[in-house]
DNA sequence: GCGGAGATTTCC
DNA sequence: GAAATCTCCGCG
């Protein structure tokens, strides 16, 4: 939640063949396995899961309804199954490739929800476990902009009415009146 | 080896 | 508002 907080204003970077693409983070969602019902680590520590049992700094991908991927900052600590799942980007470098992943050329829809995301970056599997914070890894995370606290809104999460009580929960956190945040 | 679940997107 | 569509996990 606190560092959920603090992702906000971040730059998140993949650098491949093609080219590096990127963009500011403006949303992000806070998932904690010890109490979380909706995150995938609560009480469910096995193969996909795995990495978020890890220190803080790696990435958790993974692909969801067979057809889009969903990229997680794992924050730790060790042993917890906490992340933070980046929803939305503001586009900032490799704006060209973007729009040729997304087919589309409308900048506002490029990284506006957690599949588009994946899809604008070219985030696949092949990137789960990669390391954010190390200077020679293909997927970094920067800080890069601070969000002033008065900016930052928080809201119940998105799509995890399942999770009973934790549905509720205001661990949805976003950039207020930025264009690139989903709908 | 099989069946179901799933933190979404897109188009009618 | 519904359909599309696939991988991983748990159980037999």
């Amino acid at each position: 939640m606190e560092l959920a907080r603090k992702l906000l204003g971040c730059l998140l970077i993949h650098r491949t063949l093609d080219g590096a693409a990127g963009g500011m983070i403006v949303e992000a969602e806070a998932y904690v396995g010890a109490i979380d019902k909706a995150c995938h680590a609560y009480r469910n520590r096995s193969g996909r899961t795995e990495i978020m049992y890890h220190d803080g700094g790696y990435a958790y991908v993974y692909l969801i309804y067979g057809m889009h991927h969903c990229f997680n900052a794992v924050t730790g600590p060790e042993g917890e199954g906490n992340a933070v799942l980046i929803r939305a980007l503001e586009p900032v470098i490799g704006l060209d490739l973007m729009q040729q992943r997304r087919h589309t050329k409308t900048v506002q829809h490029l990284c506006s929800g957690p599949g588009k995301v994946c899809q604008a970056l070219g985030i696949t599997k092949n990137e789960y476990g990669l390391d954010l914070c190390a200077a020679d890894s293909p997927l970094r995370l920067i800080r890069y902009r601070h969000i002033p606290e008065a900016l930052i809104v928080a809201t119940p999460r998105i799509n995890v009415a399942y999770a009973e009580e934790a549905a509720a929960w205001p661990w949805r956190f976003y950039v207020k009146d930025n264009l690139y945040v989903s709908k």
